[in-house]
DNA sequence: CGCTATTGTGACAACGTTGTCCAAGCCATA
DNA sequence: TATGGCTTGGACAACGTTGTCACAATAGCG
């Protein structure tokens, strides 16, 4: 900046001016200061920029546990895109659901000093946050909320659309439904299952936890489980599935089997219409989750201080899937 | 910093000294700064250090077209985690395929001092980088080379997959084979059909145009093109779709018509498997893809001053989905 | 013509760090 | 006791920028 004052023949002070289009510089001295800006390819230092000004440096962190996995793509891709409509670069981490690597990455965002935090959050205890809260850092936490904070929070109606989904295979007459979940750690998983509780009693339905397997993690075990429960006395008329993942691996049991079962699953998935079965799912806006909550984060960064909002958006039955064979 | 040192009675620098690990400071002084350190809660800014040292500021930047594209997605996850192999953090922007955002990009991150860049290119012009790559930002282009600049590339041997694969439909007695291509603008579509033209040639299987569709977008826009190929005058007995999407489109389209036409395609996808028409696939590995990318970023990033390399990985042939009905 | 507003410009310090350099303290050796 | 080396701590400037303030130049007024 230096150089470029020299060379147009003015001050540091005058150059730092024409580059942040202050007022109050002559139209000729904002023609020099250009052209030896061009000259010299002078750009910019925005750290040292925010670094005195205190102001924001425009950047804003996400903090997801896989960036591969199409759920938080999504999520990224939704966030980049209102970022960049308040001109704001993203930086996204994996915490890979861990909770230790997750306080690392925030803390070391929060060092960074980000201008707010989107959150996805793998841990259960984040209150270690409440320090970079207080201290101006705007925080929104979705699809799970944090845990031992009160702060803003965008959430699905993951309970809602269980029960939903599962009160119509209910009204289908199924009593034996097999319930399929990746692991009962995770907020989400716990509350699809509630959700599913809460449709079976006031129809009469058992809760059979013999029906109910945890621990399913890809479609292989999905595949597996399903054996199981069909081949055991009594076997589950009906599918739920809580996640796609472990929808995939019961369509393709079921299929291989020619069983015709009903399927109920947690999550649309983009192929689903090519599936060779019929099925339905709990879909709902992922896209809309992640604007949601950016918008709400930019909100805040924007001075809105009021007091933390949870908000929860809806999910959707959708029929999805070929018609049985 | 300066309360710290206040609170702990020692000199600014020595606080300095402590955080950063430096050599020659009493133990005992130690202890009594990282006391004050956790005391206070203070944490070093990153930034500020990497404004004074002039060093690097262990961020890298990633540059591709679209976050939500499971392509890119995998692409970030992958170096994502080499990144995080090197206690670096990753800022991911999308360009949208639009160059002028690009350029803006690149140069906004340029401008915030990232160690190095990585770049799947959208323009075809990239000579704007010259002065960064001269003022020492190293820069590796991955999936399409960069266009008038001289830099290391990582690409994946598409016309080699592609001619592979035309091959195989050639001497399985194909004369008449339909492609579907998204845009002939991209580097990538070029190179795969320029692949198919040369197993044809040979084989003395004459280049039909008609038979070659440029702009499908979609796997709707795909069926559409597969309905009307195959009620034109002498329709063709294979198709090869040059990506994921239109392969879709076209699967569904032939299963519906309950078509036996062969099906190649460019890209592998997660759900091939349960796809209910047999295809054989080009895949290939898009995490070595970017893997591979982010590791020479970082060798230059150390050090590594050589001349630029490209580098070419390979493609294979894989036979997917299920046998016809 | 002197007086005050108004506008344009620049000197200076500061943001939070770290590299450089010097000084003070200590020990060992001659 | 004097000399030298080694360890440790601190003063200072600098990284690239901007906020504050003061000053100079111009315009407007009686």
């Amino acid at each position: 900046m230096a150089d470029v004052a020299d060379l147009a023949g003015v001050s540091l002070k005058t150059v730092s001016r024409v580059v942040n289009n202050a007022p109050h510089v002559q139209p000729e001295l904002v023609e020099r200061v250009l052209a030896a800006v061009s000259e010299l390819g002078f750009r910019r230092n925005p750290l040292a920029s925010s670094l005195r000004s205190g102001q924001t440096n425009a950047t804003i962190g996400l903090l997801i546990e896989e960036i591969a996995n199409p759920f938080y793509a999504t999520i990224a891709g939704a966030a980049a895109e209102v970022a960049r409509q308040h001109d704001t670069m993203l930086i996204i981490a994996s915490s890979e659901e861990d909770p230790a690597r997750e306080e690392q990455l925030l803390r070391d965002m929060c060092a960074r000093r980000v201008d707010g935090l989107l959150v996805v959050p793998a841990g259960d205890d984040h209150s270690f946050l409440r320090a970079e809260i207080e201290l101006g850092t705007p925080m929104v936490f979705l699809d799970r909320p944090a845990g031992g904070l009160l702060a803003d929070t965008v959430l699905l109606d993951n309970r809602g659309g269980a029960r939903a989904g599962v009160r119509r295979l209910v009204e289908a007459g199924h009593r034996r439904i097999g319930i399929l979940l990746d692991s009962i750690g995770v907020y989400t998983m716990r509350e699809r299952l509630d959700g599913a509780q809460d449709a079976l009693a006031p129809a009469g339905v058992p809760y059979d936890t013999r029906l109910v397997r945890d621990g399913v993690r890809d479609p292989l075990a999905a595949a597996r489980v399903v054996s199981e429960l069909l081949e055991g006395p009594d076997p589950p008329t009906a599918f739920f599935s809580l996640n796609n993942r472990i929808t995939l691996g019961v369509i393709e049991e079921l299929h291989r089997r020619g069983s015709d079962a009903a399927v109920l699953g947690f999550d649309d998935f983009d192929v689903a219409r090519l599936v060779p079965y019929p099925l339905t799912v709990i879909a709902y806006d992922t896209r809309e989750l992640a604007r949601t909550a950016t918008e709400l984060l930019f909100h805040r960064i924007e001075g809105d201080r009021s007091w933390p909002r949870t908000v929860v958006l809806p999910t959707e039955l959708v029929a999805r899937g070929a018609p049985p064979r």
